[in-house]
DNA sequence: GTGGTCTAGACCACA
DNA sequence: GTGGTCTAGACCACG
């Protein structure tokens, strides 16, 4: 599990940390009940500050991707998929495929990309 | 041309003027070389300063999405589709996907879902 | 004598006018005491107002480009190299030589880059 | 690092600032991976709003002069040469060159100008 | 009338 | 500490 932050990007670390963290699980690099590495040590790897870390995770364990064991710290969840999607995703989805339609793609277009996407991820 | 304003959402609200613009050309509210409404017109409508909207404005038409005509304020530009879709709308596209799928949607749940949302915009 | 006019353009009309006469000069399509169109015939084929025109030639006449007879409207000036490069032009070019450097250009491509646009216009 | 702002020009001050920052960078005072102030800084040095400076920094931002890091703040771009010169640099220096050539320069003169100028920056 | 720019404050998210 | 965002005014250039 290696992460690639980028610290010049809009998108606030912790954030960078959440979606890798997500992506990761989705392709399959982070199998269910896996361990994350702890707080001190990611921090340290990256170089950044303890509390971006915790807030990447905290955000995790409320989004109900990982669970925090006191023993063994973070690992990833075995039930992810109880809630079904959530709003904003949905909400944001649209608006991207919005910018896709603009930017000149077609329905067969856009759902071509959206499978190539998908199964990118489905390894 | 209605705008729907959160105020108590992280998204800042120029961005949000922002996104909203783009869904509304998708989804042909907003026809091309229609005009939007001033920047003063739309602050005070929208109880909001006039450079909160002027950053919109300015943000869409660095994108390409509309004009300002040195005359007559902004419309919304004629030839959108012309650099393809952005590096940065396909990562956050693959975001989104992770988590549906995580969320426990199959890959025809997933494309059935996108079909449906590209086809609202399509009018 | 054909102007181009991009109402989006950052750059003002008055501006516009004033900079493609002052191309028109150097390339020859206009030659030194032909005469310009008038302010009312010009403001009328672009649809502009007639105040945008007159401010252009005013600029054109301060700058010693042209000079207007009560008779016979506005001409190109005969005696335009009196003065000198103006001190403005030498900002502007040298910050637009730094901007070159920075894309990349070296000391010999920019030198052939000044020499082909000097050309270009010398025909 | 030493800003001369000109209050009195037509030139908005957050341009002035953009431009002084391009032509540091292209003299060598401004040294790639190098610390621009921070935006209070600068603006309490200039005796000048934080909102103007920040817009400067955003359009050198946006323009690939200078990235800023979350952590840090502002430094200047190590692969500022990446996608060639713009468009708009190439039309205003015909413009510019043209205007030299009025002045009475010929090519020689003015090639000989654009060396001198493109060599002060290149210390 | 329009958009563009600027001020002098303020609050917030991020790290 | 940093930059990002926002307000409630104002002035200006442009057309």
């Amino acid at each position: 599990m290696l992460l690639h932050l980028d610290f010049a990007s809009d998108v606030p670390i912790y954030l960078q940390i959440r979606n890798q963290v997500v992506l990761g699980i989705a392709e399959g690099k982070l199998q269910t009940g896996e361990k994350l590495p702890t707080i001190r040590a990611l921090s340290e790897e990256c170089g950044i500050n303890m509390m971006t870390v915790s807030k990447a995770y905290q955000l995790l364990k409320q989004e109900g991707y990982i669970q925090t064991d006191r023993r063994s710290g973070a690992v990833v969840c075995h039930n992810i998929a109880q809630s079904g999607p959530q709003q904003e995703t949905l909400k944001a989805l649209k608006l991207h495929l919005s910018e896709l339609r603009l930017a000149g793609l077609s329905l067969d277009d856009t759902l071509a990309l959206c499978k190539t996407l998908y199964e990118e991820e489905a390894l």
